[in-house]
DNA sequence: GTCTATAAGGAGATAGAC
DNA sequence: GTCTATCTCCTTATAGAC
């Protein structure tokens, strides 16, 4: 890992806990095992290691590439694909970037410094892709008619519920509750849905 | 409003958009229009104010005073109490004391200063709640057999979704947006819960 | 690329006048 | 109760040596 990726990464770990105010250029040195000065050999100022921290988040916010054509050839069994694809999405929450990512998010929601992500480009993000399985799902008639929009905020809220819930802190135990949480809800939400 | 008063607000309003290490004491004082050095006539320290705020959080962060024996006749009309009583929150929600809190608790969610309020803890503080409501309404056979813990959780993700969605930022607009989707949230929850 | 030195201002906190 | 003055340390950022 280069420097640069260091400062970033440093950065990354520190505006996830503590905000924007809270990393300081001589915390992230500290971290990167350097003085505070060498940073702006990397880095013109504090704003653009953040602004670019905040880019990395909105181009790594999407889900497309876990939607393999070997994912999609299941969804003829819908109830097993729902399982099959939410366990995927909380394998990758459960990684210590992700979890990263999702608290600067959380962190520096409410205030207006840039134009950063918010948790509703995340949820848009996450009900882009659903809303696209569900409207397959009832095409293929494989669950009942219904909107495919409301299907999809039913489905992603209490998964949603679930990652805010075990996956705001580095603890590798949490996914297996997680999980048990995830097979209770999808058992609840199929019963609605199923034809 | 007496100046510790105004300090605490003040106070709150920072941290609920800056986070801790944004909230200054010199902001604080700017905000009330007196000077840093006399706001130590009110608190002895800064994080005297920010632990007063938390206490304050945690003892408004019940819902049983919303709980009325009015409200309650109506658990015979199911459906009618899921909105009425969401509608009730919703409302409660949309304040800007409470928008505030709960800006201060997700962007505090993460470092480990003192003993906060978590997420987890406004959830299970709704949690209990909900759970009480649906045991009552299994018992009462006026829904289906079914684990109130769960049904707890089904409704409240949607419910808790949407605050996050609209209410985080002061716009008072935004709760007519909450409510609609709130009833299609109910729509869809209670074609899974009825008899 | 990293270092030391340094600038200019913000941070929390205290002493003492009014 | 609020003010000014002051302390010490931390903040972002730059200049220039190695």
């Amino acid at each position: 890992m280069s420097t640069k990726e260091k400062i970033k990464s440093a950065a990354l770990s520190l505006l996830s806990k503590e905000g924007y105010s809270g990393t300081s250029m001589r915390k992230i040195g500290k971290l990167v095992g350097i003085r505070e000065s060498a940073i702006y050999n990397h880095y013109k100022s504090k704003d653009a290691i953040i602004t670019e921290i905040f880019n990395d988040i909105k181009s790594k916010s999407g889900y497309t590439d876990l939607l393999t054509d070997e994912l999609l050839d299941k969804l003829n069994k819908p109830k097993e694909f729902l399982k099959d694809f939410s366990f995927m999405l909380l394998e990758r929450w459960a990684s210590g970037l992700e979890q990263q990512m999702f608290g600067c998010v959380l962190v520096e929601q409410f205030n207006k410094r840039y134009d950063k992500v918010s948790i509703n480009d995340l949820i848009a993000e996450m009900k882009k892709i659903w809303e696209m399985i569900f409207r397959e799902m009832i095409n293929y008639k494989f669950i009942r008619e219904n909107n495919p929009s409301v299907l999809a905020d039913e489905f992603i809220a209490p998964l949603f519920f679930i990652r805010l819930k075990y996956f705001t802190a580095d603890d590798k135990e949490r996914i297996s509750y997680a999980e048990k949480d995830l097979l209770i809800h999808i058992d609840f939400f199929w019963d609605s849905i199923k034809r």
